[in-house]
Order: structure tokens, then C-alpha cells, then sequence
RNA sequence: GGUCCUGUGGAGCAGCGUGGAGUGCUCGCCGCCCUGUCAAGGCGGAGGUCGCGGGUUCAAAUCCCGUCAGGACCGCCA
């Protein structure tokens, strides 16, 4: 090395001792006859001062030099503090510069948080420089810390690590696949994985008995805050197994993840839930638990009514604590957020609080025409108190639950009531196996089920009760399948799978799947499994949206090194560009092969 | 495919509703001064076709239409 020290890891007991640093100035204080410079490197800064250097005065932010000089303590009242550095300086007796900068295009210096002001355009244009930034650069280091902690438990539980092909054929989860073409055929195409779903299970087939891999995934889908194009998944399969295995080892790596990242103990095991109790108490199938206000059921309570509003399938509610004092601008806003939704709308009454005069003296509201019988045992059917408001949505079951979870969430934010410092875990668990196919075409009626598709995928097992029975009942059968949510983010997913050739066979023949083109699309999987397949299973965890949620972020762009933007780009190199009319040759991109 | 927000010297913002000269703030940048600062301070200075195109108007950063880029959300995505 051509340095002898890290700048940021000089202490008190390096006083006295000639070092030579290198790094970044991360900012000058040019007094004329006394010259500071801040050095920062990867593990920090420290101060160099200069009294006799003319050099130092042409030194600008972030060039890159090397600093020879002497470790002295710093007098008393020139300490700092806020540096861990801030003992000691270094006097320069020689500084080298090693290249020139320049200006670069926003700040930098080093202490920034994660988040400072900076447009993301811009950080992600200049994410060489956004990571000379302490706070960028440190989740990074959070997903490294979280990628070593994970290794370190699926070894010591003997897992092997199998890395699986990025060109293959499509998955059959539901994204749009990424497609690469193939010069030596042309006109054929790989898919990029979705996941390595068929593989891992090929490996339980081949008795590999525990195989986990740290695997880039991708999927040609819209953006969100926690969604982009290629993503990490930490995917886990396992044989002989049942979900306690699968649980126990998550709530394993989970509390040893915390427990080194952050230094916090999770309880475990995590409280288990199933799907239709998630849905039915919060709305959503990752329920956030950092707060109550679990939705109101007045379903029975509307049966028989004349008003037309609530002559739905179900009527629900959320309570807001507190909430009469809402203005008719806030709850119109309720209206707009529900109508953006694509919501008809929201229904809202007013109990009036005769102590704090919040809202009035009697009920108000916009379904006030209900039958008084009605309105008036509305409150205590609701569980409200004096000075509270109702919220109200009505409709097809599932579709005005999850309306009222995204209120409730909403609800929650907007009222402070979400404990920030809580970790709260959960296992959903006993999802439906099937949904009907959301149909766009005008010739399948209203409400009529034009076939049913696989909600996890179509290797996951019914649980027991279903076993015998879910092809004649796909609308109620329920799957060996669950998801750990923590503070309302699903961190990951799994399922038992099918291992038997009758039990698939029956799946297939629910999703309309034919025997040919079953064989055509994962022909190879069901011929693996003629040969002794194991009970298996597993789980895969978004390891984008963990290292966030560790790092502390909404964001999984910040713990991505060089994260897309929401077109798709990259935002640093410009990719994806056109190709060349020479190279759609080669790649035989234009070729139509008979199919 | 859809809805909404944002785009103003290098960075972050204000200005826009109710049109009137590129006006302002914080920082950065350049020069000079300065021997104990902590993202130093003082004085001076440079730097902007207000994303782009069109329209309305005597006059557009401001109003209208289109378009591009970025972001959030709905659809989609287990």
C-alpha cells in the first residue's frame, strides 16, 4: 500500500507517529498562514493541518492526494467532538496530489445523510461521487454486513450454495420475462430468470437437500419505490421438510440479522396469521402491526338496508381515532385519495364529542339518510368513541377490503399513530392456491369466473384439507404457502411443493393447463419428478428489500450500487441504447422461426 | 395503459395563484485578505435561452396545448 494509515482510524495512541494517508479532500479551511484540510477515505476523516506548505492553498475539494506527516495531539479547545478523529491532526510535512477533481456536481464532504437534497437524477448520474458520501456508501456496507450474515447461518446449517443459469427458459411465475437472443439460433430467445424456481427444484431432485443462493432475478414490470427490473433474492429450498423448518430457519437468519446489523432482539418465534384473518382484521395480506385500527366489519349490521350505498356484498370501516375534528377539506381529500384508487368513493360520519365540541352536537356525515334505527346504533357498532370518525367503503368483498387496508395504512400515517422504533414480524399463512383470471374480455359477463389462475405458483401444495378436494373447489382451497411481513413489508415468500404426479396433474388441469402444453413449458421438471422426487419446499426473500428495511430506507435504490430509474435506465451509462442494424443481424433478432 | 407531482446559474429552494426587465435566499465556484478552523471568516466577482416545442398576449418562468426527463401511486408484478 502506498499509505501507511486509514485516515479515520487514527486515535489518541497514534500521537507521535509519521504516517502517510491518502484520500479525498473532502473540504479546506485556508486561513493564509494556516491551512486545514479535511482527508477523507473509506474509514473516515480526519483534519491535516499545514502551517508552511505552499502546495496546500491550490488544493480544491475532492482531488485525490497523498498527505506524509505527523500525528499530534490537538490542544485543548481545539478539540472536536463530533469526530472520531477529533482528538489528533495530522501536520503535513509533504502533500502529493494524485489527480485533479473537478467541481463535482453537488456537495459531498463526507457526513451527509442517506437522503440529503440531492436529486436522485442526479446521484445516479454521479453515483461514483453520491458514494464518496458517508450515508450512500454505508448501505452499501449494511448489504454487504446483511450478505455475510446470511452466508454465515445457511452454512452453519450446511446449505450449499448452487449458482443457476441467467439464460433459460421463462418461469413460470406471471412478470414479463427479459429476452436475449441467441446468435447460434437464430430467432430463438432466452428468457432472463424470474426467479430460479424450476432449477431449485431440480436440485432437490438431485438430493442436494438444502440449497440456498444469493440469486439476481429479473422481471420487465413497472416501477415502484420497492420494485425495479433486476433484483436479489436470498432463494432457499429445502427436502423432507415442513413450514416449521421453513420458519424457524427464517426467524433464525432474521433475529441474527438484527441482532448484528442493528443490534435489537427480535422475539421469535414470529406470530402466525392466515390470509383470510389478515385480510379480514387489516385489509391486506401484509399487514403492518405497528399500529391497531383494525378494520371494522358492519356487514351484518347494513343487512336489509334501503340505502343504496350500502347494499354490498361487504361493508367496512375504519375508525379514526380522534378524527370528528377532520374539516371538510380533509375528508373530501379521503374522497380523492379513494376515487384515485379507482374507488367510487368513501362514506364518512362524524361522532360528535361533547367535551372537546369536535365534531358538533349530532351525527354528521354523508350517509345520514340511513335509516335513523341504523345511524344512530352505527357508533357503538362500530367500536367508535366521542369524537372519533367512521370511514366507510361497501362492495365486492375482497377488492373493499383492500381498500380499507390501504385506508387504514393511510390512516395511520397521516395520524402519527405508527410506533416508528417497533419491528413487527409475522407469518401469513394458508393463502388461497387459486384466483379467478381477471378477464378483460367484454364476452366473459360480469362476476363470471373465466378460468383460475395460480396465486403463488403452480407447484405449490393445498394444505391437507384441500389436498383431496381443490380441483373441484379452487375458490376456497387454501395453499401450503406463506409469506413473512415485516412492518407491513412482505420480505419474502414460500410454498411446500407438489410432489406427487397426480396432485400436479389435477393443478394443471384447474388452470386449463393441457398435458401438452404443460410438457412444453416445464416439460423437463415434470420428467425430473418421475424419478423419486422428495417432499420439498422453500422460501425466497427479496434481499433488496431487507437491506432497505436495515438500512433504514424506503428506498431500495440505495442499497442497489448503480440502480435503474423508473424508465427502465440506467441513469449512469445510458443503457439500454439501439443496436445496430449489423448487430439485429448477427443476434438474429428479426428472424420468425416456425413454431 | 392510467392518475398525480416535479423540472428556475454547479447544488438545494423561493418566485408562478392575480402575466409586466432573470428578481431573491442558502450553499458551491473564481480572486484577494487572513496562523486554530471544524461544511472557518471578511471583501469583491463570475455564472441562468426558467427542461424542450408550439399557442394566447402589447408582454410568458408565470396562462393554454404538446413533448421529454425524473419521482410517487393505480393497473401490472406472487
Amino acid at each position: 500500500m502506498i499509505r501507511t494509515h486509514q485516515a479515520g482510524a487514527l486515535r489518541r495512541d497514534d500521537v507521535g507517529a509519521t504516517v502517510v494517508l491518502t484520500g479525498w479532500v473532502a473540504t479546506r479551511r485556508d486561513h493564509g498562514g494556516v491551512t486545514f484540510l479535511d482527508l477523507r477515505d473509506a474509514s473516515g476523516v480526519v483534519q491535516v493541518v499545514s502551517r508552511d506548505l505552499p502546495d496546500v492553498h491550490a488544493l480544491r475539494n475532492e482531488w485525490c492526494i497523498k498527505v506524509t506527516g505527523e500525528v499530534g495531539a490537538r490542544k485543548e479547545g481545539n478539540e472536536n467532538p463530533d469526530l472520531s478523529t477529533g482528538h489528533i491532526e495530522v501536520v503535513a510535512t509533504a502533500v502529493e496530489v494524485l489527480s485533479e477533481s473537478e467541481t463535482p456536481p453537488f456537495p459531498i464532504h463526507g457526513s451527509e445523510p442517506i437522503d440529503s437534497g440531492v436529486d436522485e437524477t442526479t446521484r445516479w448520474r454521479y453515483r461514483y461521487l453520491d458514494l464518496r458520501r458517508t450515508g450512500p456508501a454505508s448501505a452499501l456496507r449494511t448489504r454487504a454486513k446483511i450478505v455475510s450474515v446470511i452466508r454465515r447461518v445457511m452454512e452453519r446449517h450446511e446449505f450449499v450454495d448452487v449458482e443457476t443459469p441467467y439464460l433459460t427458459r421463462s418461469t413460470p411465475e406471471g412478470a414479463r420475462d427479459f429476452l436475449v437472443p441467441v446468435r447460434l439460433q437464430p430467432g430463438h430467445w432466452y428468457a432472463l430468470p424470474q426467479s430460479p424456481q424450476l432449477f431449485k427444484q431440480l436440485l432437490m431432485v438431485a438430493g442436494l437437500e438444502r440449497y440456498y443462493q444469493i440469486a439476481r432475478c429479473f422481471r420487465d414490470e413497472d416501477f415502484r419505490a420497492d420494485r425495479t427490473p433486476e433484483f436479489t433474492q436470498l432463494d432457499i429450498e429445502m427436502s423432507f421438510l415442513d413450514e416449521e423448518d421453513v420458519f424457524a430457519l427464517t426467524e433464525e437468519l432474521f433475529a441474527e440479522l438484527w441482532r448484528d446489523v442493528l443490534g435489537v432482539e427480535l422475539p421469535t418465534p414470529f406470530p402466525r396469521i392466515t390470509y383470510w384473518e389478515s385480510m379480514r382484521r387489516y385489509g391486506s395480506d401484509k399487514p403492518d402491526l405497528r399500529f391497531e385500527l383494525e378494520l371494522v366489519d358492519l356487514t351484518e349490521h347494513m343487512q336489509g338496508t334501503e340505502f343504496r350505498v350500502f347494499q354490498a356484498e361487504h361493508v367496512g370501516a375504519v375508525v379514526v381515532p380522534g378524527g370528528a375534528g377532520y374539516t371538510r377539506k380533509e375528508l373530501d381529500g379521503w374522497q380523492e385519495w379513494a376515487r384515485s384508487r379507482g374507488a367510487k368513493g368513501i362514506a364518512w360520519l362524524l361522532v360528535p364529542d361533547p367535551a372537546t365540541g369536535d365534531g358538533g352536537s349530532e351525527l354528521r356525515g354523508s350517509i345520514t339518510k340511513l335509516e335513523a334505527e341504523r345511524l344512530t346504533s352505527l357508533p357503538a357498532a362500530a367500536g367508535a368513541a366521542p369524537g372519533d370518525a367512521i370511514l366507510f367503503a361497501a362492495g365486492p368483498r375482497r377488492t373493499t377490503l383492500e381498500l380499507l387496508g390501504a385506508l387504514r395504512n393511510a390512516v395511520a400515517r397521516q395520524r402519527g399513530l405508527v410506533r416508528e422504533e417497533e419491528w413487527r414480524f409475522l407469518w401469513v399463512v394458508d393463502a388461497p392456491m387459486f384466483e379467478p383470471v381477471s378477464s378483460d374480455n367484454p364476452a366473459v359477463a360480469e362476476g363470471a369466473v373465466a378460468g383460475w389462475t395460480a396465486v403463488h405458483h403452480p407447484f405449490t401444495a393445498p394444505t391437507e384439507a384441500y389436498a383431496a378436494t381443490f380441483h373441484d373447489d379452487p375458490e376456497h382451497a387454501l395453499a401450503r404457502a406463506y409469506d413473512v411481513v415485516g412492518n407491513g413489508m412482505e420480505l419474502g415468500g414460500g410454498s411446500i411443493r407438489i410432489h406427487q404426479r397426480e396432485m400436479q396433474q389435477r393443478v394443471f388441469d384447474v388452470i386449463g393447463l393441457t398435458r401438452d402444453e404443460a410438457q412444453s413449458k416445464f416439460g423437463f421438471l415434470l420428467e425430473a419428478f418421475n424419478y423419486g422426487p422428495p417432499p420439498h419446499g422453500g422460501i425466497a426473500f427479496g434481499l433488496d428489500r431487507l437491506a432497505a428495511t436495515l438500512a433504514g430506507t424506503d428506498a431500495i435504490r440505495e442499497v442497489m450500487a448503480f440502480p435503474k430509474a423508473s424508465s427502465g435506465g440506467d441513469p449512469l451509462t445510458g443503457a439500454p441504447t439501439p443496436v445496430t442494424e449489423r448487430q439485429r443481424k448477427e443476434a438474429g433478432i428479426d428472424v420468425r422461426p416456425e413454431l
